[in-house]
DNA sequence: TAATATCTGATAATGATTATCATTCTTTAA
DNA sequence: TTAAAGAATGATAATCATTATCAGATATTA
C-alpha cells in the first residue's frame, strides 16, 4: 500500500478534526482555511487514492459525495428522503430489526450488509 | 402511500424484466425502445417517487445512480475500484467474516449493515 | 362541465466531478 | 552529485448526470 502522501495526510486530518462527513468541496475548503494551499483537483486525486486504500468511506447525498473516517460506528439508519444518517449504536445481531421496534420513530424499508474492499482482478489492477 | 402511475409502473416493468441494476438514462432508453414516449424528466421524477416508496434502491457508481429494486437479496461485496456488487448469498451472522476466509478472493476492507427508510420529520413531510 | 390539482415533456441551467496540460516535486541511475 | 525519468500538483476547461423551469396535457373534484 502506497504511503499517504501530504495531500493526502492533510484530508485525513481534516476529517479527523471536523468529525462529521464532509463533501469534497468542503475538504477543499477548510484545507485552504487551515493555511494550506491545495488545487481542488488534488482533493479529488486524493480522495480516490484513499478510498480505493480502505481508508475512507463514501456515501452519497443528493448526488454529491460524502466522505469520511473508516470509523468503528458501522451501524447506521439511514433516511431515503433527507439522507441523515444516524448510527445505530447496537450489535450485529439485533442490529436488523431494533429500529422496527423503536417507537416507530424511524420507519425501515429495507437493510443492506455490505462488505467493501477489492475484487480480485482490481487487486492486481491497482499496486 | 400514493398508488404507482403509469411512468412508475414502466419504470418497474424495465427493472424486472432487466434484472440488472440500470441508470435513469438506461431505463430511459429501455422505455423509449418499447414505444413508450417519456421524457427523461418524468423517468428521474418517478425513481424519486419509488425511492421515496422504498421500492427501489439506490447506489452510486462512478457519479451515477444505479437504480434496481429492492430485493431478496441484501447482503454484498462491493467492489471499491469497480464497483461490482456480488451477492453473498449467506446468512447475517456469518456474512460479516465469511468473505475473509473465501480463499482472498475479494479482499475485505470494512463492511457496513445499513437500514433505509424514513426518519420521523420526513415521514410527516413526504404525505 | 368547469375549476383545481397533478403530471408530463422539451429544454435550459446547474454544479459536482473529470480531463487536460504545463509545471513542480520526487525518485532513480549513472 | 547530477541528469533523466516518473509521479504529483494546480489552474482551468470540459463533461454530463441531474435539476429547474414552465407551458401544456391529464386527472381529480365539486
Ligand atoms: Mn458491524
Ligand atoms: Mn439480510
Ligand atoms: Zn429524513
Ligand atoms: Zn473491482
Amino acid at each position: 500500500m502506497k504511503t499517504p502522501n501530504h495531500s493526502q495526510a492533510n484530508i485525513l486530518k481534516v476529517l479527523e478534526q471536523t468529525k462529521k462527513p464532509l463533501s469534497a468541496q468542503e475538504i477543499w475548503a477548510e484545507i485552504q482555511k487551515q493555511g494550506q494551499k491545495i488545487g481542488v483537483a488534488t482533493v479529488y486525486r486524493n480522495l480516490e487514492s484513499l478510498k480505493i486504500k480502505g481508508l475512507i468511506q463514501i456515501r452519497t447525498v443528493h448526488n454529491q459525495a460524502i466522505y469520511s473516517l473508516v470509523s468503528e460506528k458501522q451501524n447506521f439508519a439511514t433516511c431515503l428522503q433527507c439522507g441523515e444518517r444516524t448510527p445505530l449504536g447496537i450489535s450485529l445481531a439485533q442490529s436488523v430489526e431494533a429500529p422496527t421496534l423503536q417507537s416507530q420513530a424511524f420507519e425501515v424499508y429495507y437493510h443492506t450488509l455490505e462488505v467493501f474492499g477489492l475484487c480480485s482482478p482490481c487487486q492486481e489492477r491497482s499496486p
